[in-house]
DNA sequence: CTGTTAGCGCGTTCAG
DNA sequence: CTGAACGCGCTAACAG
């Protein structure tokens, strides 16, 4: 190496003084705004990379009066036993982050144990970041719809709510609902049931769907299950409703998870899928297409929804009103139906 | 609100004026440190969070010259299709999250494609944290050795490398494979298999374990076939060899994922588990023990690793010369073996 | 026990 | 086109 002796490069100041210029100089030929000379900006350019040296982000941002961070919000409750195991929040997840970084966006990432119901208002107070995603608005809606109300910078995955929630992006959840309905009509399936709990605002929209996609004649009859979101909870709940006698034709699943759950526990009381049952979910979890059967789904587009929802932060960070997005939904059909 | 009409608290300043007294005061009130008459520092806090006050995190960090965050950088590629969609990354990330909170440090997630080789480095020297946890070393085993040389803060998920890799923590993967060895052997199982790509270190020491656990007579005979990682290109892989007429009657399977590929494909060759061949992974990962037949595998302790991660970390920061850890792993008997 | 002062590393007027 | 000076919000000596 041919440094000049004088010890790593801590600041601009540093590099100000063996450039032979002064910081604000550095500072403009580091950052390409102002004016500058292009030949000393090149120079500086050159020397700073030449030493490996890079700007403290924290300082930059503190003078910018910004964090340069956003925070995904996510119910990762392990303790509660949640959708820990769901692959839909890792990809989204990755997605996020990759969005996220092409706008210049650190991503912190927090769980959340919703047992306090000021957890979000808590959280955007302490200012650590720019902005907030929600990933799942679960039974927090008063929560998120306070915390909206004087809170801008703030967007959340799941269904739009009317009224004055948060803005929110989503699957067109009643869409998918309906595109479940006809195909299991398709099948000529007559004795139908819904697994999912209604509490959840996500599940409710894609079991009104589904009620609405059908023919009245057959809409009244439909079972409603409530089943927990795990895979453990939900199996159980398949298996104690399977043996207690019911033999529906079809089902519609709120989610990839319960839906497995539902295959395994109809396998284990001899029922064959799709012969005597035909089953669909909703996601397309990676895991859909590999189970045995191969699992029937509503798939959520979840990359173009990361998409939307860095675009609508960002937006509204810029103090634009951009409001809510609904996304189609696609059914796939594989063996389970 | 019966505020003064002076407008929200912007900082302890702000805070300072209304309380009457001097910012290092507040400061002393609010951050705890440095002696201060219980009075005044009772007062001042509840003024502070009368008026919902905080401090401002990004400025508190510059002055104590860190950043108050750890970096998580992982393998998240959907690009590549790598392990988008294993579980195992989720659960490690949730417990992640809650050491570090624990410890007052923010979780900065981090994508990583590693296509040039100096994208740890590069990271590095950005500065944006404290400290760097790696999750899964794969093949980068020089890229993280290199930085390691002179990044003390950083320490890997992954197998142990003899001489000067980085600091780690993960499973005792040779006693893990001698564990699988000594079940299919206790089994009756003679023709056997390893499914795995050896050239990523974890996957390499299950291999050398499970042929160290086997009976010198069996020991010659395994076959060892690589395996991709993800679910679709490791059941295409587990078809193909079936098809060609393989037909060993154990095989023991680097990961959870692969196991439940060879599962499907066996099934789909008319092979049944495990009255033909049996089959153990490796993880645990949720969905082991919910497909049929539930998965008999090896179980990471996931929530020990990233607390000793987290510890070993802190330690590190803290100047601590603090050495690797390696976890003992537990054999699940269950349905498929 | 509390106030004053001097930075942490950077961006941005305002002069020159 | 470039430099000097000030301040973002906070902490840590050093005085009093």
């Amino acid at each position: 190496m041919d440094d000049q002796g004088s010890g790593p490069l801590k600041s601009i100041a540093d590099l100000a003084r063996l450039a032979g210029v002064s910081v604000s100089t550095v500072s403009r030929a580091l950052t390409g705004k102002g004016a500058l000379n292009k030949g000393t900006r090149a120079r500086i350019q050159a020397l700073a990379d030449h030493h490996g040296f890079r700007m403290n982000v924290a300082a930059q941002n503190l003078r910018l009066g910004r964090t340069g961070a956003i925070a995904v919000l996510m119910p990762l409750g392990h303790a509660r036993g949640q959708q820990l195991s769901d692959p839909f929040f890792l990809t989204m997840l990755g997605y996020l982050a990759d969005a996220l970084t092409d706008r210049g966006y650190d991503l912190l990432l927090s769980r959340v144990l919703p047992d306090r119901d000021d957890w979000l208002d808590t959280f955007i107070r302490t200012g650590r970041t720019d902005g907030v995603i929600v990933i799942g608005q679960s039974d927090q809606g008063a929560a998120l719809a306070r915390a909206a109300a004087s809170y801008r910078p703030l967007v959340v995955w799941g269904e739009q709510v009317r009224g004055d929630g948060p803005v929110t992006v989503g699957t067109d959840n009643e869409a998918g609902g309906r595109l479940a309905a006809q195909h299991l009509v398709d099948r000529g399936r007559r004795t139908l049931a819904f697994f999912g709990d209604v509490g959840v605002p996500e599940f409710a929209a894609r079991h009104v769907g589904f009620l609405a996609g059908l023919p009245p004649e057959l809409r009244d009859d439909v079972v409603l299950v409530t089943s927990p979101v795990t895979s453990e909870a939900s199996e159980a709940t398949a298996r104690d409703w399977f043996a207690a006698g019911n033999r529906p034709d079809g089902i519609f699943a709120a989610s990839d998870v319960v839906a497995l759950s539902l295959i395994a526990a109809a396998q284990q009381q001899g029922l064959q899928v799709p012969q005597d049952i035909s089953i669909v979910g909703f996601d397309d979890i990676p895991l859909a297409r590999l189970t045995r059967p191969a699992l029937s789904t509503i798939r959520q587009d979840i990359e173009m929804g990361a998409h939307h929802l860095v675009d609508l932060l960002v937006r509204r960070i810029g103090g634009e009103d951009a409001g809510s997005v609904q996304i189609a939904p696609e059914l796939l059909v594989r063996e389970s139906s």
